[in-house]
DNA sequence: GGTCAGCACTCGGTAGGCTGGAGTGCTCGC
DNA sequence: GCGAGCACTCCAGCCTACCGAGTGCTGACC
């Protein structure tokens, strides 16, 4: 038990490695440019030369930690590196003072719709981070059903109108197709069907609409029975939600000197559906990062992902990320979304 | 009346000089690169030689429709050059077969929720030009109220729901100050207030609510006059739907070499209010292009904004529109816009 | 007077050569 | 095992030369 096998498992690094490795990530992080041994012995937590530097650093290369662009340039991390530094982030994850004013304030002062909230703390979120940000929501799945209403559009089209606690509304078109029976008694009888409606969803989870017994009533109106079928094609369209805010692009696209590559993550930012999969992935991977590969995304190779989920009422119901280079400050974005996760939880719980 | 005088007005060019300022624009938007005068001569539409060529495009330059890049450069256009460019362009401005086939079957073919469709909309018009596409609506002045709601919340907070005609939903929170008087009425309070409202509110242009009488009746519950100042705050935090839907900022990126010009485009198009103005200020100009500096905008200056509005039964209700950069297809993105814009427009009158 | 062939000239982009410096890998003494 | 010393590598920046695209101008022609 004195010294521990060299042949370790390969995520273990000796201390002195390990400082090594943080200081070139941040180093890096802070510059953008290859680093040096001399630069990393000259950091106050690495005690050693820069020959010693050299020996350790050629060492995390050959582990693939490290990378060199090319022979007799410094190193830069890679995603491997990014990844090593990111588990082994310490303590340091909270925010600076003024960012964490900026967002207490940013809360206290916040008010308005849903979705413009959402809006807003993406835009938050991003200035915090100096990059992209993005926001799921808003979480139907979790909300009850506050009222339901059947408005008429035309002779054959209606709206079906949900009210959720928290504060969203949700809408779908209804089909009539009124060449069925008498035709004029559709006002009246879009009343009863809303009423019907009401009587059975107001109270319920969303997600549980399909299993609503409307469709299985025979006393039920060809008008509710639509409506119904159009409701579960809404929740089946959303399956969480599929509402996504971004915010920072312009922020993002400063943070790489490719067009390229900002052209890449802008169209896959443009896709919300994937982007809202991507986010739920990652967290039931049980990851917080996701960096470059990991993302499974190739437009994301050069990317990295750091998500936060957020909670009402003590239930995980959507999500907070940041979307950056891989050369990102990973503490403070880490920190950014969790602070910003909870308090929005605590905001949304408080409705 | 034989020859016309030399200082005719700025904005008159003799054919050949405008053949020659077509065929750079033509020349520079699909390769470029300043154009030379043996290109210009080679072009079919120009029947002199490169040296007669050379002579004209001196003139241009030093009309101010023409600049060099630097001494023994080709020609590209200035801002003026593109003006008089789009001024002057005559018939082609219809959509070739496929894209206009395109436009067909997409509005054949899309359904659902207004936002979602406003949203694919500016990806269709964004796919049609090449650059970003956007899009203002919904537009909640012309619609005519359907139904109010009234929901609660909380026992503090209420939200007022109004759906409109054209299927979009207005909502707005309302605070009740429930320490007023006996405190556990407040579903049946809200009901009656809801009703209250439906009473005025249905039939009317949402724009009409300002002057609704609610608030001047005695009789109307605190929460009814709670709801319509929430309503008419809500009115007027839209002045005329500052919904903006932008699609396609990817393929804007690919337009743009310089990732700073991509940045400051982003972050001009992430001010939602700006972009709607913009929109706005540009068709009461009676403009249906805006080039560079026209836009009035800092961060456009390499951009052009080609608008065309849409019509809702009649009444113009909001715009389409392409930004991209001066070295646009402008035929081809006067052309989409129009068509887009009327095929939306005729899709939302049918409801 | 308008057109155009011819010609000298300009200037940016590219390629090649040189240099300084940052950084490496290795060796060897402590 | 650590670190000073040293030879080596390779990029970035700089200068130079050169090529070619393109210009402006002149003078002949219709």
């Amino acid at each position: 038990m004195a010294a521990p096998d060299r042949a370790v498992t390969p995520t273990m690094l000796d201390d002195r490695k390990a400082s090594i490795l943080r200081a070139v990530v941040e180093e890096y992080v802070h510059t953008a440019q290859p680093v040096g041994s001399g630069h990393v012995a000259a950091a106050p937590e690495v005690a050693v030369s820069s020959a010693t530097v050299r020996n350790d650093m050629a060492t995390l290369e050959a582990e693939g930690y490290l990378a060199q662009p090319h022979t007799s340039a410094g190193r830069i991390p890679t995603d491997a590196g990014y990844r090593y530094y990111v588990d082994h982030l310490t303590g340091r994850m909270s925010l600076d003072r003024a960012s964490a004013q900026q967002v207490r304030s940013f809360f206290d002062r916040t008010h308005g719709e849903l979705e413009r909230m959402l809006a807003d703390t993406s835009r938050l979120l991003s200035g915090l981070t100096g990059t992209a940000a993005v926001i799921t929501g808003p979480p139907q799945q979790t909300a009850v059903v506050r009222s339901v209403q059947l408005v008429g559009l035309t002779p054959t089209l209606a709206l079906l109108v949900v009210v959720l606690s928290n504060g969203a509304v949700e809408k779908a078109t209804v089909e009539l197709d009124g060449d069925g029976g008498g035709g004029e008694g559709g006002e009246a009888d879009l009343a009863v069907a809303g009423a019907h409606l009401s009587e059975h969803l107001v109270g319920r989870h969303l997600s549980e609409l399909a299993t609503v017994p409307a469709l299985s009533d025979p006393q039920a109106s060809p008008a509710a029975q639509a409506a119904v079928l159009a409701a579960a094609r809404a929740a089946d369209d959303d399956p969480d939600g599929d509402h996504l805010y971004v915010g920072g692009t312009d922020r993002m696209a400063g943070a790489f000197d490719a067009v390229e590559t900002v052209r890449e993550v802008l169209g896959l930012l443009e896709q919300q559906l994937v982007v809202v999969t991507l986010l739920r992935d990652v967290l039931d991977r049980g990851l917080q990062v996701a960096i470059g590969a990991e993302t499974g995304m190739a437009p994301l190779a050069e990317c990295a992902l750091v998500v936060a989920p957020y909670e009402i009422e003590g239930e995980p119901v959507g999500s907070v990320g940041v979307l950056g280079p891989t050369r990102m400050d990973y503490a403070q974005a880490l920190a950014a979304v969790a602070v910003v996760g909870q308090r929005l939880g605590r905001r949304l719980s408080e409705g």
